[in-house]
RNA sequence: GCCGCUUUAGCUCAGUUGGUUAGAGCAGCUGUUUUGUAAACAGCAGGUCCUGGGUUCGAGUCCCUGAAGCGGCUCCA
């Protein structure tokens, strides 16, 4: 089965199932019912009747009855009027809703996407993109099977009968339109294969994916916890967690400072005044942790981004076109009020901890750097084997952002410049970026699928010109210069979510908390043991990260070996050395690591692990 | 914030139509065991059944609040 057919199948299983529930509730009310990856959705207006999963096998019940019938869909084509009239027959307000913003504008919305969702058809050679231009449609299409007609611009399968295997997975609430002001329907989410193997292999891969899900990890590899005490989306990190977020941040920081980045710090609150001038508190302003003092009638607020501050260090002393770019880095934690029903695990915390830099540049320095920080970011993923796709995040027509229009242009043509100049793979989404400018953002993908912002890469001309930040040039004249934003990891948080999802917590030799763990058969070899631990405590690794202290734990409790075994691997220790009466008589480890296991002699066991 | 679902020991989970002192495995503690490749044996201890109300002779179980977790929506500097 070709991607057509399936997508015409998981259509028509949309529609199977609006007929399903309007059979069960004659009174629902349809909003749009799209192909989404894997499967299909509908939007469902039941009023006060709530769906949930427990109806869920009354309504794949119908729907294997209207499967069986083997309805053929017929298309049918009607006036823009003549529909109309159909809709409100029908009772069906979302539809008439849509019929009459597509007599208006000639589409529902400005994308080819939300065209296709919305079920319209669109006159032959007028894409949404170009919806501007078009002033009216005239006749709009129609898909019947049996009892159920709905508004549809196709395609779908020949009939009822051909739609492959499905299964409806949740029941969730969705905004008209996708707009919070709007009525909230009841999204019913399916997914759909040619066949019960694919459906299998489908339903299983998501079975394994919990398995790795980073709050389940972090439980069980010790790594991170909450506590209602503390409060929703603000996680603390144990020593294991606590080990792999410095890694993680000492690398970043390497990286950068070889870039000629030098740290900065500052404090983590400020007067709001900053946000006001650099134009958060506007767009922001209700997400900000707010501070009272005792002391001053000022508000001050948790910092909820670092750039405002790094901009009055750059202010602090004058500057000339000789000492620029000026580059500063800072791996620091700032705090956002989001809300509560958007938090989630690691990912989507109110205390982020960025590994934040931002460099101050003339114009003509901007492509160097630009190009510098994506070297970097690409040697980061490289060293923990990530692969991420680019996105280049632009403006979109809404008055959502500040500066000049002509600089937007030019801001956007340059990050796409320089993708281009790294041939990276990417895609443009318009509408994804920063109210200051745009962004390349560095996308990548949990272990069900969802895709989530890492490294990114900003062009700034707009809060360099709020904070009047200046230098002088060549002429002695004064110059406002470019800021650019960016972060490797983005913030440790959702990194950290990301890569536990990845490496399933097996995570690479220089990174694991605990890296090697020594196993002990009996209390005979302790003497031996002391020796090991004395060359132990003599390596250090250079790469990736320089400088990083080998760290080791000895297991002698009085407990079998199969027993020690099974948790040293429960706890993915990457380096297991098992020590016993046979190997100090013949001053040898027997190493223990995810490939298997061999015998090394200790005078080798240095080396053998800067190998790793 | 909105919609739906969920919440029993540190962890993973049982708990019948509302009916005695709420159970198990792992982890913990004590004792025995000194162990060669993924769980030694025995005993002990461990509970505000998420919070607060209500219905009832009686609530882990039914109803209402609130909180937290999960899946979406919206948002993400």
């Amino acid at each position: 089965m070709n991607e057509d057919q399936l997508y015409a199948m998981r259509h028509s299983l949309a529609h199977i199932m609006a007929q399903a529930v309007q059979h069960l509730w004659p009174e629902a009310k349809f909003g749009v019912g799209p192909v989404v990856e894997n499967g299909f959705y509908y939007d469902i207006d039941l009023g006060e009747t709530k769906i949930s999963e427990a109806d869920f096998k009354k309504i794949e019940k119908e729907m294997r009855t209207i499967i069986n019938k083997d309805y053929a869909f017929e298309r049918s084509e009607k006036g823009i009027d003549e529909a109309l009239e159909w809709a409100r027959d029908a009772k069906q307000p979302y539809k008439v809703e849509l019929l009459n913003d597509l007599k208006r504008e000639g589409t529902t919305l400005a994308s080819e996407l939300d065209a296709a969702m919305m079920g319209m058809e669109l006159p032959a050679g007028i894409s949404g993109a170009a919806h501007d231009s078009v002033k009216s449609v005239v006749d709009v299409s129609f898909y019947t099977d049996g009892d159920f007609t709905d508004l549809c611009r196709g395609p779908h399968a020949e009939s009822t009968g051909k739609v492959g295997v499905f299964k409806l997975m949740r029941v969730a609430g969705a905004y008209w339109r996708g707009n919070e002001k709007n009525a909230q329907m009841q999204r019913l989410y399916g997914v759909a294969f040619a066949s019960q193997e694919e459906l299998d292999v489908y339903l299983n891969m998501l079975e394994e994916a919990r398995k790795r899900d980073h709050r389940k990890l972090g439980k069980e590899l010790d790594l991170y916890t909450t506590s209602p005490l503390v409060g929703v989306g603000l996680p603390m990190f144990t020593p294991r967690g606590t080990i792999l977020r410095d890694k993680l941040a000492a690398y970043s920081n390497q990286l950068r400072e070889q870039n000629g980045f030098e740290k900065v710090w500052i404090p983590h609150i400020t007067k709001h005044n900053l946000y006001e001038t650099s134009g958060h508190w506007d767009k922001f302003g209700d997400e900000l942790f707010l501070v009272e003092s005792q002391e001053t009638s000022d508000k001050f607020a948790m910092k909820p981004m670092n750039c405002p501050h790094h901009t009055q260090i750059f202010a602090s002393q004058p500057r000339s076109y000789k000492d620029m770019p000026v580059r500063y880095l800072e791996t620091t934690t700032i705090y956002r009020d989001e809300k509560t029903g958007e938090l989630g695990g690691l990912n989507r915390v109110r205390s982020a901890t960025q590994d934040d830099s931002h460099v101050f540049c003339r114009l003509d320095q901007i492509e160097a750097e630009v190009n510098g920080l994506m070297g970097a970011a690409r040697q980061l993923y490289e060293s923990v084997d990530l692969k991420l796709r680019v996105r280049l995040s632009y403006r979109d027509d809404s008055d959502a952002y500040l500066g000049e229009p002509e600089l937007w242009v030019s801001a956007q043509a340059q990050l796409k410049a320089a993708v281009e100049a790294n041939s990276l793979q990417y895609f443009e989404e318009e509408g994804e970026a920063a109210f200051y400018g745009p962004k390349i953002d560095f996308m990548a993908t949990d272990a069900i699928g969802r895709e989530h912002q890492l490294a990114t890469v900003q062009l700034d001309f707009v809060q360099p010109k709020r904070f009047e930040l200046e230098y002088t040039d060549e002429n002695g004249e004064k110059q406002t210069p470019v800021m650019v934003h960016s972060a490797l990891l983005g913030s440790i948080e959702r990194f950290l979510s990301v890569f536990i999802e990845h490496t399933g917590g097996w995570f690479p030799f220089w990174l694991a908390p605990e890296q090697i763990r020594i196993l002990t058969i009996n209390d005979t070899v302790m003497d031996y043991v002391d020796e090991i631990k004395t060359v132990l405590s003599e390596v250090v690794l250079m790469k990736p990260l320089k400088y990083n202290e080998v760290r080791f734990t000895t297991d002698e409790r009085n407990e079998s070996l199969g027993k020690k075994i099974r948790e040293a691997t429960a706890m993915k220790i990457p380096v297991q050395l098992i020590v016993g009466p046979k190997d100090k008589e013949s001053r040898e480890v027997s190493v223990r690591t995810h490939s298997g296991e061999e015998k090394i002699a200790l005078d080798r066991l240095a080396d053998f692990l800067q190998e790793l």
